[in-house]
DNA sequence: ACATAATATTACTAATTAGTAATATTGTCA
DNA sequence: TGACAATATTACTAATTAGTAATATTATGT
């Protein structure tokens, strides 16, 4: 069981993976885990400008990965799917482990 | 607590979703899945030409997601962490979900 | 209406990269 | 050694995209 999947799903999946395959987006993400910002929020938190900020959050509204709200003068963005979350925690586990392996390899090499 | 992460270690992250983010190497995992396979194993169960496979391979493997070893003239390649397969299919969670509620909504607009 | 603040858009550049055909390398067998 | 099969590499093209400065839009308060 566990059929492959096809072109067209392949091409979905590696999508939403290419959405993450960006320090700027990812560090925008990180930033909204805990609560919604404005935009002129994220800018500060990050060290992006805000016509790439903008861009950004543009690209993760555009996905359904941020949701947006105004607020008078400003927009506030925030989360649309906390899965996203598992997913780099994931990531940052194997990081992790892996680096650790490589220092255990490092060290046993120092004796 | 959960520190936020650095711009050297969002980097980090951001490469590793990068080598997701790619359907046909996404193509050549899921094929890895069951068991190790050939390079010509590969061509043929994808639909790619083999100086692509190739080249995707090289890159996998060179960024420590696949193992290689010869056997005589062949070379096959196995999954160096099976992790991955926890990350794409928490994404194809995702997104069959949103298919379903997509549906679900067009079902109710059509009463 | 006007000045101001917040956000979005535009037009552009530089850099990256998937795919490919052709060629090189490496191993096997006779 | 020579012929052949499997895989890797090279050189190239076309397409995508992050970042940016400048400008446009939208809302607020006076």
């Amino acid at each position: 069981m566990a059929k492959l999947l096809d072109q067209h799903q392949l091409r979905a999946v590696a999508k939403l993976f290419e959405l993450l395959a960006e320090p700027t987006r990812l560090d925008i993400l990180q930033n909204l885990k805990k609560a919604p910002l404005s935009v002129g929020q994220i800018v500060d938190a990050t060290n992006a400008k805000q016509s790439n900020i903008s861009k950004q959050l543009g690209i993760l509204h555009d996905a359904g990965l941020l949701k947006r709200e105004r607020q008078g003068n400003l927009i506030f963005y925030s989360i649309a799917d906390p899965m996203i979350f598992d997913l780099c925690a994931l990531v940052c586990g194997k990081l992790r482990k892996d680096a650790e392996s490589q220092l255990a390899l490092i060290r046993s090499l120092g004796k």
